[in-house]
DNA sequence: TGAATTTTGGTACTAAAGTATGAGGGTAAC
DNA sequence: GTTACCCTCATACTTTAGTACCAAAATTCA
């Protein structure tokens, strides 16, 4: 199908050719009587085919029209997903009821909400706490939020 | 300058044709002792004008470049350098103090830090305290920090 | 199995945070 | 001038947080 189209120009142009034949011959027949005559149609062959090689030549060269691309830069901003730092994470050394406490302590709870949500006494988490502020080297549960925050260990 | 590069194609046409003339002349002359001679003459005739008429084309199409322009998305690590919400901190309606405390208390600071800082007595930055978490309807600094975090009214 | 670590929990205490209430001085609008 | 905030500070109290020290299960690892 392809080739059909690629040809077509070809085909038709044979065609004309072909038709041309009939005509060009009627002409020399009817300018036979005609003085100079010879010259006129010489210069109707050369005009018509000079034509016909324009008409041939752009409908085979539109398919070869040179494109020019242009690179338009669009900014798409990228929204980070947010990644845990796990290194400053494993630097830490927590272990995982203390990581999962600093979660919920981040979070706004109290003591008391933790034990509850992690089914545990108070005491425990106050255990926790303690080691977890140790490691993290701070004195408060505020200081714990904002320094985990800063060091991408939570979200 | 312009015109002369782009009619430089019909001006090379032109003289082309004007030497054809003595060609064919000469041409004519030639084959006028050969039987035939005249279908063969106008067969060149023809299959030249038309390579001409194909030649000129092709230089004249050629200056027919199109542009496409390809819009490229290109993602950027758009640092977004953080905005206050504005909107969200004029809801809380904080005066200038109780704000200024909530950006020291969110820094981790205690309540004697911030007293110092200020220059003001533990008293008075536990009522403003009080009075912030009344207004942002938080029940502990945490929360506050938490809160405040959320709604994008500080860093 | 034994040692180390984790997880759990307790008591006792101190420090800090948070609440409630009052009060005095300042400023700005009505 | 009175009303309404804003800012300051105090006292008294309750609650929560945080420290220190101890100890018993449970788990992991060599």
């Amino acid at each position: 199908m392809r080739y059909l189209k690629e040809f077509r120009h070809i085909i038709l142009y044979g065609l004309i050719l072909a038709m041309l034949v009939f005509a060009l011959k009627w002409l020399q027949w009817k300018f036979v009587l005609v003085d100079n005559a010879i010259d006129i149609y010489i210069g109707l062959v050369a005009l018509f085919f000079t034509i016909l090689g324009i008409w041939v030549a752009s409908h085979i060269m539109r398919s070869r029209v040179e494109t020019l691309i242009v690179e338009k830069e669009i900014i798409v901003p990228q929204s980070e997903p947010f990644a845990i730092n796990t290194a400053e994470l494993q630097k830490l050394n927590l272990n995982s009821r203390e990581y999962e406490v600093l979660q919920l302590l981040a979070q706004g709870h109290s003591n008391a909400d933790i034990a509850a949500s992690l089914f545990l006494s108070i005491s425990t988490i106050k255990t926790h706490v303690s080691n977890l502020y140790f490691k993290m080297d701070v004195k408060s549960r505020t200081q714990a939020i904002t320094k985990a925050k800063q060091l991408k260990i939570i979200e």
